[in-house]
DNA sequence: CGATGATGGTTGAGAGTTCAACTTTCCGCC
DNA sequence: GGCGGAAAGTTGAACTCTCAACCATCATCG
């Protein structure tokens, strides 16, 4: 037993049990996802998320800088990804118009064809395991959570 | 955009607006744990749960097959997390006195300390991360939530 | 008793991630 | 114009994780 030590604000039995739980959740879901991604794609879900995001933007391209935010990944973390991609024939890197310092990315076709191929099993995966074993309640929760999560508290910004 | 594909059960746009929140709030979560136990502890959370769960262990220690399931590793991943947890003395390995087969994990007192060191933080961070921004009620909710999707549904298992 | 399969665990190679250092380009200001 | 700092990306090394192959031991059953 650890929590003997005072003037820490230790989790209650009932928060363990919470994050426990949460935790095992989350294995959960990203064992599967991974499973399911690099079976039907060959590629793990932050390269998929990738692929995603770029599919969505104006001309399906977008700045290392912006697509770094969107996935949540560090720089370092997105160069080596998009190097991969691109060695894969999926995204194509170019140097910005105006701005010699920006590299943008575009996702080709190869690459949206890949990504179309993936996206059902992967939603349905989502669905699966997250949506389904909820309520409509219970989902309408989760949003009300997580948003309270990722919105700025007090001190700190959240790192954006 | 990818959802002309039909006879795929898409996510409706509230629930599209939930999934990637609850990304998003993850990648908060696990980019603050993880920076946390590196900067105080040095290691992943991975690691950190493994010290964990050998020290609420009966005479701290335990099988590798159980510390897997614990921690919720392949027996590959932890194989090789505890090798490196014992190169840095926080852990040793034995082999079982009577079946020949499993070898037990068990928790040095130099790696009691690094986790009763790390723990506050940890603590403080999943704290000041998941639980401070919700109410009561929410935490409540979210571990109703994060039950039913753990909990096995119909069809196959969660392959525990 | 001995083959057969199941259980428990390890290993090595390849893929992904992190961290720190570095380059290049842009901006503001003297 | 040129200097200093900020912004955008990349790189290499060390580390972690995954996947498949593998070894050893146990259990069972003919």
């Amino acid at each position: 037993m650890l929590c003997h030590v005072k003037s820490t604000r230790w989790l209650s039995d009932d928060e363990q049990q919470v994050w426990r739980t949460y935790l095992l959740a989350n294995q959960l879901l990203w064992a599967a996802l991974d499973r399911q991604l690099q079976r039907d794609a060959g590629m793990p879900h932050a390269y998929y998320m990738i692929l995603a995001m770029l599919s969505e933007a104006p001309n399906r391209e977008l700045t290392m800088s912006q697509l770094a935010r969107m996935v949540g990944s560090s720089p370092s973390r997105l160069s080596h990804a998009v190097s991969r991609l691109e060695q894969a024939g999926w995204v194509r890197r170019r140097k910005h118009d105006t701005d010699g310092r920006t590299t943008v990315a575009s996702l080709t076709d190869d690459g949206f064809t890949v990504l179309a191929e993936a996206a059902p099993g992967h939603v349905e995966e989502v669905r699966s395991i997250l949506f389904d074993p909820l309520t409509p309640e219970q989902i309408e929760r989760l949003g009300e959570i997580v948003s309270a999560i990722v919105t700025p508290h007090d001190g700190r910004a959240p790192h954006l």
